[in-house]
RNA sequence: UGACCCAUGGUGUAAUCGGUAACACUACGGUUUUUGGUAUCGUCAUUCUAGGUUCGAGUCCUAGUGGGUCAACCA
């Protein structure tokens, strides 16, 4: 067969694609993720991290991770970890090119005095509200700091000083020295360096200046001789600043190329809101099932198969764009379909009982693991003359084109036989508390040559060995797709009251005490459900995923 | 009242020297089905607006309109 289909190439892949032809680099493609550790990774930097991963793997290149470490003061080894199991999770490797800006610290600072030494940088000890009262507004232009044109050398001697601890925090600053007039905001004079006497979570207090992003990043990224460095839209109006200190320090020219970062709807991509969510204690941490984090997600049962298709699926351009939740829930039931274990859970029991199935006395049914694919198998469900149904699927007064089972009706238990509305009991208050239907022998799954029909088909699990789970139901986080984008109001007034539902009612046959940490398990006609950290020796804990399409409730 | 970026269905993307809108998800409607799941078939767009160039424009030109981003000693 022929490879006929063209692919249509993003825009990154055609820039890569046209300096694969013109030999830069020698054909070279070499890429980085880059997070700060000072929180956890979410589903949108799943975008960057797969980018940057699968781009590299397309063109036979690298991807280096890099931990963007250079403020000090939120950054944790404790995030570091994180990161990597996050990334690891994903499905990507960075083999043994893991790097810290940190450990270009040395680098940085001489990199520093080779710009001061070009008369391209100053130290300034205005203070912060003078140096931004001087940087002017978008539409007027600044004014020159009055430290702006002291001589190398004494610029040189300062910057030294700062290095040696000599100041406070805050006392001065190194700038870089471009232009205060330029309409871009970056260009003038911006900070390349900051006193900070705060440990640092891998130089400890070796420093007690630190350079900042601008003079760090692209700094990083030509040391590793990235070859094109990937970063979302807001980067911008940084790619002149970035270009700038590559001429002048000249150093490796990597490239700096902005794609527009992924918005799910219901979902809250910053770190300071997902951290103020687990501070309010509105989750119970971040890996809490509703965090847009991975490692919530990856609690809550999403499979990073369907994170990786839903980013193949969201593409990659430079435009605005609002994901619908439920595309990442497709892309959950794609990959789930083909690998979660079926098995019966009932959620809210109703007692049923099999009038002619002989009392005490119980029979090995087959039931396939998953009819998707046989090579899963099959396991022996126990059945007996009392099972558990679904509440809903018995009603006195069904309404129209109801499949279920109702005074009259025929339905068949899955795996099991066909049976027969007989009679039901009700409680004082006219509640129904137990369904008696009678079965027909013959119509046993897999040998039923009865020409019965039964329309409906119902789960159920045998009250002899049944076993009590508890089921956490997740809902959106928010009521609102777009919960961060009010201005008049805060993000948290959209709080969905109703996001988590717990029950702990819900009966389930007993295979599912084997279950396994990342064992994917489809409920019959529920959902997707994953087996929770939560759960103890007699009481287990499933998360539901995603729920199964449903062409009934809709309606 | 600056600079830069973006503009194709409900959503996200495609249409590579201009050739008559494609794919996926959703929604709706069939068929199949021992999951109201899966699978499968079908239906849903005056390409932001107005002009212009051309035999022909989503693609080119002009002028608008709308949206986004930028003024942290954060990244």
């Amino acid at each position: 067969m022929s490879t006929e289909k063209e692919e249509s190439l993003n825009f990154i892949e055609e820039i890569i694609e046209e300096d694969l032809k013109n030999k830069k680099h020698e054909g070279r493609i070499h890429t980085r993720f880059p997070p700060e550790p000072n929180g956890r990774l979410h589903i949108g930097h799943a975008k960057a991290i797969c980018l940057n991963f699968e781009i590299a793997k397309k063109y036979g290149g690298k991807t280096n991770l890099r931990f963007d470490d250079t403020n000090p003061t939120n950054e944790k080894t404790e995030f570091v970890d994180n990161i990597k199991k996050d990334i690891k999770w994903l499905g990507y490797n960075w083999d043994d090119r893991e790097y810290y800006a940190s450990d270009y610290f040395d680098t940085l600072y001489d990199y520093a005095k080779k710009l001061i030494s070009k008369g391209l940088a100053y130290v300034d000890e205005s203070t912060a509200d003078e140096i931004s009262e001087m940087k002017g507004t978008p539409t007027e232009p600044g004014k020159n700091s009055p430290y702006r044109e002291r001589t190398i050398e004494e610029n040189m001697v300062d910057f030294e000083k700062m290095r040696n601890g000599d100041y406070a925090d805050g006392a001065k600053v190194l700038r870089a020295k471009i232009d205060m007039s330029s309409p871009n905001m970056h260009m003038r004079d911006p900070v390349i360096y900051r006193i900070k006497h705060e440990d640092h979570h891998r130089t400890a207090d070796k420093w007690c200046i630190y350079p900042m992003y601008d003079f760090a990043h692209g700094q990083s990224d030509s040391i590793e001789n990235i070859t094109h460095s990937l970063c979302s839209l807001e980067f911008r109006h940084h790619r002149p600043l970035y270009d700038w200190f590559i001429e002048h320090l000249e150093i490796f020219p990597s490239r700096q190329i902005e794609f527009s970062r992924m918005n799910v709807e219901y979902m809250i991509m910053s770190k300071r809101k997902l951290m103020k969510l687990v501070e309010n204690d509105i989750v119970s941490g971040w890996d809490d099932p509703r965090m847009s984090t991975l490692s919530g997600v990856r609690r809550r049962g999403y499979p990073p198969e369907g994170i990786r298709m839903l980013i193949e699926k969201v593409g990659l351009t430079k435009r605005e764009n609002l994901i619908e939740i439920n595309l990442l829930n497709a892309c959950a039931r794609e990959v789930l379909n083909k690998k979660a274990t079926r098995v019966m859970v009932v959620e809210s029991p109703l007692k049923l009982t099999i009038s002619n199935y002989p009392e005490g006395s119980s029979e090995l049914l087959k039931s396939l693991n998953n009819p998707e694919d046989e090579t899963m198998g099959e396991r022996d469900i126990s059945f007996g003359n009392e099972i558990f149904i679904e509440r809903e699927d018995f009603a006195l007064d069904p309404p129209k084109k109801y499949f279920r089972l109702a005074p009259g009706k025929t339905v068949r238990l899955k795996n099991a036989y066909i049976i027969t509305y007989e009679d039901h009991k009700t409680d004082a208050e006219g509640n129904v508390i137990e369904v008696i239907c009678k079965y027909y022998p013959e119509t046993k799954s897999g040998s039923d040559n009865s020409g019965i029909k039964a329309k409906g088909v119902l789960h159920w699990v045998n009250c002899a060995d049944a076993i009590p789970i508890e089921i956490r139901s997740y809902d959106t986080l928010f009521t609102d797709p777009t919960p961060d984008s009010h201005e008049d109001k805060d993000f948290l007034e959209f709080v969905n009251p109703d996001s988590l539902v717990v029950n702990t009612k819900a009966m389930s046959e007993p295979s599912l005490k084997s279950a396994g940490e990342s064992e994917h398990f489809q409920f019959f006609r529920k959902g997707y459900y994953i087996k929770d950290q939560d759960s103890k020796e007699g009481m287990l804990v499933f998360n539901r995923t995603v729920t199964l399409k449903d062409g009934f409730n809709k309606k």
